[in-house]
DNA sequence: GCGCCGATTGGCT
DNA sequence: GCCAATCGGCGCC
């Protein structure tokens, strides 16, 4: 029978790593997510990164430890999921040591795989709206609470270890739609992707 | 208990 | 470009 050749997961060693070095290392890696309605998927395209306790934009710095954001403090590798603005899911990574509080949000995706799913689910057609933005992608994915906490090697939304990007390829800008230390150089993009989210002339 | 703010998005001026 | 929608944590009364 034919088996398609599957890519192995991202090792939780990949993760425990500074946030910064994870952020940029996903660039360019396969995203699939298994839901009950199908599979959808794509390369990520725009990560940003989230030190933990020294960084003042972090979910670990300001706040006590709460249920909203108790899966940041997991071990690397796993997926920090909360609600943004009320009505936007937000999918982060955890990276670096346990109890650090550091993550990488996943800001877009170029789509690849499922993308009737995705339009269906996000109630457009045009592809460039699917999954440019942290809460679009997370409408698009099927990414809720329920992954809040798991993970990521056993949940239904993983990262393939496909080939990433050169460096090259890889711009980094400051961060967007955070009022504490935006200007930390901690976004990572592909360069010259159509698919990043930000008002066009952010991405320079 | 109440008001303010936010790692966002989409619709309207 | 402006602004409402909508939830949860936090500070303060």
């Amino acid at each position: 029978m034919q088996r398609a050749r599957r890519a192995a997961l991202l090792p939780v060693a990949f993760f425990a790593r500074p946030a910064d070095q994870v952020a940029r290392d996903l660039l360019g890696r396969l995203l699939v997510v298994e839901g009950a309605d199908g599979r959808v998927g794509g390369r990520i395209v725009e990560t940003e990164a989230y030190l933990g306790g020294e960084d003042p934009a972090s979910h670990a710095a300001g706040l006590r430890r709460n249920e909203r954001n108790a899966a940041i403090y997991g071990p690397p590798g796993t997926w920090y999921v909360y609600l943004s603005y009320g009505m936007h899911w937000c999918a982060n990574l955890v990276a670096g040591p346990p109890g650090q509080g550091a993550a990488v949000l996943l800001r877009a995706l170029q789509p690849l795989e499922g993308l009737e799913l995705m339009e269906r689910r996000r109630g457009t057609r045009i592809a460039r709206l699917l999954c440019a933005g942290p809460g679009r992608l997370c409408q698009a994915l099927g990414i809720d609470r329920t992954l809040d906490g798991v993970p990521m090697r056993r949940s239904p939304a993983r990262v393939l270890g496909v080939e990433g990007l050169p460096p090259g390829r890889v711009r980094v800008t400051p961060r967007i739609g955070i009022t504490k230390a935006a200007d930390w150089p901690l976004r990572f993009l592909e360069e010259g992707s159509p698919w990043v989210s930000g008002p066009r002339g952010r991405n320079d």
